[in-house]
DNA sequence: TTAACTGCAAATCTTTTGCACAATC
DNA sequence: GATTGTGCAAAAGATTTGCAGTTAA
């Protein structure tokens, strides 16, 4: 693989970003400074780092795929009311051991998705009351 | 809500399955008896039996969405060989435990996919050997 | 120079929706 | 009879792909 300016751009702007954004959201902020850059490209270049494991691909049932640089094994939580994803930092080892534990099977990833409301829009709901 | 012929169809083809079959595969098999079953409908009634809580939608990154009629609280692993969604009975109670334990978020649900090789395709390999 | 990468547009796939008709209560 | 549900087709949204031109090595 050689380098390629846009999957440098790309790349970076997930790494830079902590809301776990969309193609259409990258591709949109990376217009800013690459006005030709296209969404195939993004969408292209977003595989390619996921399958050599740079960025990981975040699936919400119904939702366009988000991205997220974050090294750190960690989870999500779908937020109900604000639709939106928020990195959940559910200690890894008693996950994998549970996983581990599945007869029969070879795992080699995972994925927790919690499905509820986020921090900032219950500490919302909290100040309402 | 009122009786209809067609959710009451979908329904029992999503409980009597036990392969998590997509919303077009269960249209295709139900047409067998109900031939003017439109996808749209199934689609619709799918949406319906999810909101109230008789299945349950099984979300896989780039497949279209597979539907489960199991009750008993239950995880999935999909398999990249053969691209298929096994139910995996990881125990819940310490996965939720896990999950109460995130800080500051109200979870109301949960869902854990597991990435790797299902046992029927790993028995293959190993047959092979 | 040549193979990989890009932009663009069209195609594909999944899912939703508008509308006229049918079925349920 | 009122209203919910259906079939059909079209639309919408997300993602992939073919192709001709561009760029990195």
């Amino acid at each position: 693989m050689r380098y390629s300016h846009q999957r440098e751009l790309i790349l970076r702007e997930v790494l830079k970003r902590t809301d776990h954004p969309t193609a259409e959201q990258i591709c949109t902020s990376l217009r800013a400074e690459c006005p030709r850059l296209s969404l195939g490209t993004v969408y292209r270049d977003l595989n390619t780092l996921v399958e050599i494991g740079k960025i990981r691909r975040v699936s919400v049932p119904g939702e366009a795929d988000h991205f997220d640089g974050e090294q750190v094994a960690h989870q999500h939580l779908w937020c109900r009311k604000c639709h939106k994803l928020q990195s959940l930092y559910i200690p890894q080892e008693p996950l994998q051991q549970l996983v581990d534990a599945c007869p029969g099977i070879r795992a080699d990833d995972f994925a927790v998705t919690v499905f509820g409301v986020c921090s900032s829009c219950l500490a919302q709901e909290e100040k309402a009351e």
